[in-house]
DNA sequence: ATGGTTGGTTACCAA
């Protein structure tokens, strides 16, 4: 019997919304553009109970899992264009900040908002950095521990930190502002190192490139000041890495009317 | 060094 090998490719975006329910016109926007497979949102500031599943629905995403806290804080979500299998999310993480599901090819994709820290870079000072510094450490040991039922896994996320000096848009000025500090890179890295994942959106972008995926909306022209971070970031294990085929980061959607000061990071993987 | 903007449970808190 003669086959016929079909070669696909999942495309994976993940975007800190900051109010799902404020952005539907940018999101639609984004979807008629890049037609994500998954979409991970952060930030989606909304209950359970009005969660915009119809919305997500009629734009084809059939596959919805999400976690909000009726305090309008935090919440993310993954939506789907396929049917997902919804695995348990990691049991020390309280809040709303983190689920997993898992793809009919047995990818098994994360999604994280990473608490992003205060103010003062010092946890003697500032319990909220002390938090994000404890979660980034529970979480390497996490993984280093789990016995993982899939060596596919991607994590993505508003991971809240830009560890590369290019991830800022100064290394210098940045070194004791909370998101590009030492400690907190150095948390990050060991994550990074726990089942050594591997940057897919760096595979693209040489190093000693900027690159950002958040912009502060207290700028007053952001785009002109360009004082962006790379907080966002999508990481596969190394199985997975050599069918990364596409990068992007879709800037010009910060500059869309009523935009989230994140932008959409998206990949391409041909599965 | 300071203050700038945005969203939500709003007349403050978190980012």
């Amino acid at each position: 019997m003669l086959s016929v090998k079909s070669k696909s490719r999942l495309k994976i975006t993940t975007w800190n919304i900051n109010s799902v329910r404020k952005r539907s016109d940018l999101i639609k926007h984004f979807i008629q553009e890049f037609s994500p497979d998954i979409l991970l949102l952060q930030e989606t500031k909304v209950s359970n109970e009005l969660f915009p599943y119809y919305f997500f629905k009629d734009l084809g995403y059939s596959f919805a899992h999400y976690d909000g806290e009726k305090t309008g804080y935090n919440g993310v979500a993954i939506l789907a264009n396929q049917e997902l299998e919804i695995v348990p999310k990691i049991s020390f993480i309280k809040e709303a900040r983190h689920l997993v599901a898992k793809t009919k090819c047995g990818i098994e994709v994360h999604n994280f908002y990473i608490p992003a820290g205060g103010d003062v870079p010092d946890i003697a000072l500032n319990l909220k950095f002390k938090y994000k510094l404890d979660m980034l450490q529970q979480l390497t040991s996490w993984f280093k521990k789990e016995k993982h039922s899939s060596n596919k896994i991607i994590l993505t996320g508003d991971l809240n930190v830009a560890p590369l000096e290019h991830d800022v848009w100064s290394h210098k000025q940045l070194l004791k502002v909370v998101s590009h500090t030492p400690e907190e890179v150095e948390k990050l890295i060991a994550l990074y190192n726990s089942i050594n994942f591997r940057d897919a959106v760096r595979k693209f972008t040489s190093d000693s490139e900027k690159l950002y995926s958040w912009w502060s909306y207290r700028a007053k022209d952001w785009q002109k000041a360009n004082k962006g971070r790379r907080l966002d970031h999508i990481w596969v294990t190394e199985s997975l890495y050599n069918n990364v085929t596409h990068a992007e980061i879709s800037k010009h959607i910060r500059g869309l009317e009523g935009p989230s000061d994140h932008a959409p990071v998206s990949i391409h993987i041909s599965i």
